[in-house]
DNA sequence: GTGTTTGCAAAGTGTTTGCAATTTA
DNA sequence: TAAATTGCAAACACTTTGCAAACAC
């Protein structure tokens, strides 16, 4: 028995729809290449580059626009592990990452992979938002 | 009996001597702002601000030369929490830190009070260089 | 049609760099 | 005095903004 993956067409217009943002032309696109193709770490110029050599006429505006709007509403999340660029993350779930230092990639460390313990209350009157594991590699 | 703190002089000069960095005016000053005044997360722009403020003449380049020159001889520890902006650890031990969201402002939770179990093997050929547990609080 | 979104170019951050002048050893 | 360090101003990389034109509903 073989598992298929059907995929009759893009989910991102539902994304787009469930976030309560317009479809257009734009963000439908960059949903596409941003959601269609698994787990991944993206830059706002990588983005706009990728959009652009596959005919997807977006500005370098539109892209930050897009991809702070869709952080917003929960379908990517913001990483910062770098100074002076950020990395957004399609893989919104309960995870942790490996940094590569050298060539300034992410990957994914699923959650459960990584155990943190004995995470100290936070003070009074603050709340946790996010409990960010970053292993940095390098070599 | 009472126990007194000692501080004949600063450790600044000792700490640039033992780091093979020349002791110039600048050095020193930034050192003992940095250092004499117990644990600290600062920026350039900060620690530049600050060094005015105490009449000490020093460009804003040289505040980033210097902060650079000390994270390469391991006196502080460079953290990077924001996009767009990078923090200054004097606390080279291990530990992780508390981030607020809010106000944009760090502080060290021990190492020994977070424990992360089941780190994953580094990829081939790559090694763990750091784990750094960053604990986002907001409200 | 009306309100939203886009693209452009300009402006804004934070940081780095080139180089002459200054300082340190 | 020779080599290292500094300050300045210009250059940089990345990101945000203002506003008129284009678009979605």
């Amino acid at each position: 028995m073989t598992m298929v993956t059907v995929r009759p067409y893009s989910q991102a217009l539902d994304r787009l729809r469930s976030a309560g943002l317009r479809p257009t032309r734009q963000r439908l696109a960059l949903a596409r290449l941003l959601f269609d193709a698994g787990d991944r770490h993206v830059s706002a110029e990588q983005l706009h580059t990728e959009a652009v050599s596959n005919n997807i006429r977006v500005s370098l505006a539109t892209v930050y626009n897009t991809l702070h709007q869709f952080t917003d509403s929960g379908l990517l999340r913001e990483i910062v592990v770098d100074a002076g660029r950020s990395y957004f993350d399609t893989n919104t779930s309960d995870h942790h990452h490996f940094f590569f230092e050298r060539s300034g990639k992410l990957s994914d460390i699923p959650g459960e992979m990584i155990g943190v313990t004995k995470v100290p209350q936070a003070p009074e009157g603050f709340k946790i938002s996010r409990v960010e594991v970053i292993v940095r590699v390098d070599g």
